[in-house]
RNA sequence: GGAGGGGUUCCCGAGCGGUCAAAGGGAGCAGACUGUAAAUCUGCCGGCUCAGCCUUCGAAGGUUCGAAUCCUUCCCCCUCCA
């Protein structure tokens, strides 16, 4: 019988965990009271960290702030493989240093939720590479291919006939090695790694050590709503993001959504988030529901006030449809007296080509000053400060400025 | 080693000598509607000195008044057999 201290503990550790294997092993853990050693490893490929990869981070820093050992790795010598899920994209190789550096900007950034002090970043080749080719042959000996082809993704590819790989065999083996080196009570992951980490307890067992307890917290959807939040995808929310940028794109996902990104980021407890809940089906206003989650989001990377700001910049510049405070201003210089608005646009940014600016111009989506304008051909004179708008998001206050055109040398 | 299929604009995918900047769908963007939601409707969706011109259909050559479409060589991917 489970001690009611206990049954909380585990309880929370299990909030938002989309599978622990096995549950059993893990409250023995637990009931051992000893801080347990938390495996995560990443790839040192994408430095530029999005709210997706949060939801793992968020669930580190809770087993970091009762007391666990945090094991941040970096898969150095795995990432020279490339991890079988993503198909079979071909990585690019990266030197030490360009590993070394996405190493900082990971720390960097995940600072903002895990304590650094007490997090032990390590690289696994560090002990792969010592073990060498037999070392490597050896490792392999204890995994057999039966095995590995009950990998989902390999059976797939095995039975529909495309190929595998051999050194995509090697990936598990190792992610799994790393888990021995390390002596790894608990590693986590996304859902897609179950396979890998499960690879983990079986090696762990045949080095004669009790396997790690395996725990998959869920992909966390991208704003689409649909597909894995990704970089390639373009429906993510970078945290490195301006506070502004983060809000509102927050604010624009489903309403569905919001309850999965209620579950996955916010700290609220499960109590609190049932209760918004019950309020929106009670009639309250989704959108303010959506506030509370952006500002917490926003709170966590910018802080409180940052937070504030970016809601009430929010609220005056698309509920009440004012101009923003802060336009960026902008001086551009034309050869002659004056420029027309397509060229403007192009060099101001607003829009990547003349033909978009043309574009948008028939479409109706530019203003001046607030002005609608429709008139292809206007041509925007020198020396006057004005308000360019594109679209509902893009704004810039330009002047423009004559410069004496370069004299012209005859060659 | 043998036989076959294929590489088209962000993605899928039609086109198979001119009417092709290239159907259709998806994604994306803008407009309307809104809560900057979602859904829906409309439009756009290579570039430019924009009623015209320029560059795109794996790469390079060639045939032709004219090629994404035909020919040659090359590169790459895939399937089946061994």
């Amino acid at each position: 019988m489970l001690s009611a201290e206990l049954k909380r503990k585990l309880s929370d550790l299990k909030r938002g965990v989309d599978e622990i294997l096995v549950e059993d092993g893990f409250v023995d853990q637990l009931k051992s009271g000893r801080p347990l050693t938390v495996k995560a490893g990443f790839d040192p490929t994408a430095p530029d960290l999005h709210l997706g990869h949060t939801v793992l981070f968020n669930k580190l820093k809770q087993f970091q702030s009762v007391g666990h050992r945090i094991v941040f790795l970096i898969g150095d010598f795995t990432g020279m493989i490339g991890d079988p899920t993503g198909k079979n994209v071909t990585r690019k190789t990266l030197t030490r240093e360009e590993v070394k550096q996405n190493a900082e900007t990971y720390v960097a950034q995940v600072s903002k939720i895990l304590d650094m002090d007490k997090t032990e970043i390590v690289f696994n080749s560090a002990w792969i590479e010592p073990i060498g080719v037999s070392g490597l042959i050896r490792l392999a000996s204890h995994y057999t291919v039966a095995r590995m082809l009950e990998r989902d993704e390999f059976q797939k590819r095995y039975s529909q006939g495309a190929p595998i790989a051999i050194h995509e065999f090697l990936y598990p083996l190792i992610q799994g090695y790393d888990s021995v080196h390390l002596k790894a009570d608990v590693e986590l992951g996304g859902t897609d790694q179950k396979f890998n980490l499960l690879v983990g307890r079986e090696l762990q067992r045949h080095y004669g050590q009790t396997p790690q307890t395996v725990m998959t917290m869920p992909l966390l959807e991208g704003l689409d709503g649909v597909q894995k939040m990704s970089k390639s995808l373009g429906n993510y929310i970078g945290i490195t993001e301006p506070a502004k940028e983060i809000f509102g794109k927050l604010m624009r996902i489903s309403d569905t959504l919001m309850w999965r990104y209620f579950d996955l980021l916010s700290f609220k407890t499960a109590g609190e988030i049932e209760a918004l809940k019950k309020a929106v089906a009670e009639g309250k206003n989704p959108r303010d529901v959506k506030f509370e989650l952006g500002k917490e989001i926003v709170a966590r990377f910018h802080g409180t006030q940052a937070a504030q700001d970016a809601q009430d910049a929010f609220v005056q510049q698309f509920q009440q449809k004012q101009m923003p405070d802060e336009i960026p201003t902008l001086r551009l210089s034309s050869a002659d007296a004056c420029l027309p608005i397509p060229q403007l646009l192009k060099q101001a940014n607003l829009v990547k080509s003349t033909s978009e600016a043309i574009r948008f111009i028939r479409a109706g989506a530019v203003r001046i000053n607030g002005q609608k304008i429709d008139d292809l051909n206007l041509t925007i004179a020198c020396d006057v400060e004005q308000v360019y708008q594109v679209g509902k998001r893009a704004f810039a206050k330009i002047t423009l400025k004559q410069e004496k055109p370069e004299p012209k040398l005859h060659s």
